[in-house]
DNA sequence: ATTCGCTATTGACGGAAAGTCAATAGCAAA
DNA sequence: TTTGCTATTGACTTTCCGTCAATAGCGAAT
């Protein structure tokens, strides 16, 4: 009874395995600590077949962080078809919805993917920039200049976003709309703190 | 000739050299990659010696973070002789000074800091609560209500300024001053957007 | 059914760096 | 000088990354 012989993948299919297996690991573990040793034994093949497929240590961890990032893009992209300021409650509310639901996955991945190699942080760096842009897009609507200050503003504010994320949605049991309320607010009063006057607000 | 016989220092003495060949590592690389290895061979002790002293990696690249920590503390501590706002404002400067001197130490210390084991997010999480409660005592004193809502909202204006120190002060060259001015607003902008309704504002 | 060819998969090898620990050797006091 | 304390060493073990020629599934051709 050889219960394991040696199974013949495509390569796709086995890709898409070892990945998935990668950003369960991510429920309750950093990314960093994931082994190639260890994730080789969980899928039952050898350790030269995760070299084959991802090159390096590295680059399982950069896959592994773009397929979590994505999912989480993914799962809380706008909806055009709303007025600015209506998606942008919108989004928020699916994002505070998609945190409280992946609570380990999207710790690790603001948390400990924040770290280690190039090709991580930069998975991460990209996530952000496309919330910035989403919610760029929302201010430019309602007449924002698109200055260089503003992009700041609004990229610290999707730092301000995960971290009020991580103390109030995942640490707290505060009300979700309590939470959706705070950011929305937030982001209004920092759009309208780039101004230089006390002047130009959004609501 | 023998250069190097083997040097015997106090405990303090010889920890202390350590820390600080660590920390100067941090001026153009991130922490993590300060292997045992390598510190041994830049102060010319053996690598046992560095377990003796740091029990692990992990403790070495812990007290190193946090005496890098400290040091920025330090630099930035607020006058308590000044009334709040003033303070605010002063600690505010100092802050953006103290990046703008020690840009590499400080990206090391928010950024590739943010990693790895538990001890290093340990001591930069104290940093951010130690600057929170900078920002506390300030708008407490002008007479805000201690709600858990505020101290999310500072806790995270916190990862705001320094989202916006790095890309702010450190990724482009604007003038320091309106850097001041513009996490002044913000710290403003997020305190009063803790309010339920568009009213309280400190300025 | 059997053979063949392509390639997914393996396992043995080499190397870097973390930890462990009994042995060694400064240095200050007797 | 000698002695005792302890700072310091260096050899050893372990873990994990990365390389590569060899092996063996599996579909296609006969």
């Amino acid at each position: 009874m050889e219960a394991d012989r040696r199974t013949r993948l495509t390569p796709d299919e086995r890709r898409a395995q070892l990945v998935a297996l990668g950003v369960s690991y991510l429920v309750d573990h950093p990314l960093e600590s994931l082994t190639i040793e260890y994730l080789s034994a969980q899928a039952g093949v050898s350790r030269g077949l995760l070299f084959h497929y991802f090159g390096s240590k590295k680059g399982l961890h950069g896959e592994v962080a773009r397929t979590a990032r994505d999912s989480m893009l993914n799962a809380t992209a706008p909806s055009p078809e709303l007025a600015p300021l209506d998606r942008l409650r919108d989004t928020l509310t699916r994002i505070v919805q998609f945190v409280r639901d992946h609570r380990g996955t999207f710790y690790s991945l603001v948390r400990g993917a924040a770290s280690g190699d190039a090709e991580v942080r930069e998975a991460l760096e990209q996530a952000r920039a496309v919330q910035a842009e989403r919610v760029i897009a929302v201010f430019r609507e309602l007449g924002a200049a698109d200055s260089e200050l503003l992009r700041i503003a609004l990229r610290s504010w999707v730092a301000f976003a995960e971290e009020a994320l991580v103390e109030g949605a995942l640490k707290t049991d505060l009300p979700s709309e309590q939470i959706v309320a705070f950011l929305e607010r937030s982001a209004l009063a920092v759009a309208a703190s780039v101004g230089t006057g006390p002047g130009a607000t959004f609501a």
